[in-house]
DNA sequence: GTCTATAATTCGATAGAC
DNA sequence: GTCTATCGAATTATAGAC
């Protein structure tokens, strides 16, 4: 765990994180980008591309982890004995990110702001993201399809969509005077965890 | 209810408001507007002014009428002898939402995917729209202070936001595949506020 | 009210020197 | 890898004729 300097790859990549968090990938200039990481225009399109691939390349940096976090934490779900809960699957879905958070200390509320931005942006944006998340929203409406079999398939499928749709609030607002999450210590993680699972759960079962 | 041909100001409010559900504001331009609408570019400048005072005459004209309702809504239900149930609260605050896409039979789901994504605007444009639908939250977050005692208000408060956040994300998802709202038939509304209400309602209890 | 024409910027992207 | 300089296209907004 070195804290190496950044160099000008990293260097652009944070500032366009908390650039398209903040004014969405439209309102992000690479003009605003290069300025505020104090490196040379060209760097953008040498180390990246085009604007488009930089955007890829955050939303892999940040949000692909959390994917793999939460089908992680679904398959340990999965090999448990106990039978499992919507409260459980609900956890599993929302605790990695949040967990994340307290990985990035210092920019832990930047990356919730992506997180939930990159989520709300107009296509074709939005799908750069969306791609990375589909794969773990079916596998979390297999198993709620599984522990809820009286519920339709398309039933099912809007109700996990509102509980995304809270989660991506929940780091869209992460900061702002009223929130929800407004530490990354690990207790008010876990707590906001319970809280959001709390006022979701009852309604998944209808 | 005279059907007067669309002239050149309600073209252009029209096809803006497509515009700016489906690519948002930044990702709208004005010269897009004036070419779908069949205008000339400087009918926008003579008729609202900049980019920005276009955008706050369509909120004006679709979001600016949900919030009214919403109030009378909630005003009628304190006027009423019953006790106010959270049911009723929910109800008064998504229903106008719905309601307001039958009202504009040819264009609904337009108007609920803008409704939705103003919304979601980065600032300082998603204020414009905020501003509308403040006096509307503090409203109903002091009425579910009044029938909730036992809940602190900062509680309630993120609460409430996430109603409103699955309410916004119902509106931009609206005629997707496995959209909740497909419809903007009466009675679908009126099933989709239910449906809604039921998934949220037990959540607000804690 | 509607139009043409254009001002004044700004954008993403790249060629080419070092 | 980093830089300067710039291309070509697009943007909002407006001046001014009709």
């Amino acid at each position: 765990m070195t804290d190496s300097p950044p160099n000008t790859k990293e260097q652009i990549i944070m500032v366009a994180e908390r650039l398209f968090a903040e004014h969405g990938f439209d309102g992000t200039t690479l003009r605003n980008v290069v300025s505020e990481a104090g490196v040379n225009l060209a760097a953008v399109s040498y180390h990246f591309g085009s604007k488009e691939d930089l955007y890829r390349a955050v939303v892999a940096k940040y949000a692909r982890p959390v994917v793999d976090q939460e089908l992680y934490l679904l398959s340990e779900l999965q090999k448990g004995l106990e039978p499992i809960s919507v409260e459980g699957i609900l956890t599993a879905l929302i605790k990695p990110s949040l967990v994340i958070l307290s990985q990035h200390a210092d920019s832990h509320l930047v990356t919730a702001q992506f997180m939930g931005r990159c989520r709300t942006e107009p296509e074709p944006i939005q799908s750069i993201a969306n791609e990375e998340y589909d794969a773990a929203s079916q596998a979390f409406l297999d198993v709620l399809q599984r522990i809820l079999p009286d519920q339709s398939r398309s039933q099912l499928s809007w109700k996990l969509d509102l509980v995304i749709a809270a989660l991506i609030r929940v780091l869209t607002e992460a900061g702002k005077p009223f929130a929800l999450l407004k530490s990354n210590s690990s207790s008010d993680i876990e707590e906001t965890t319970q809280q959001l699972v709390r006022f979701l759960s009852p309604g998944m079962r209808s």
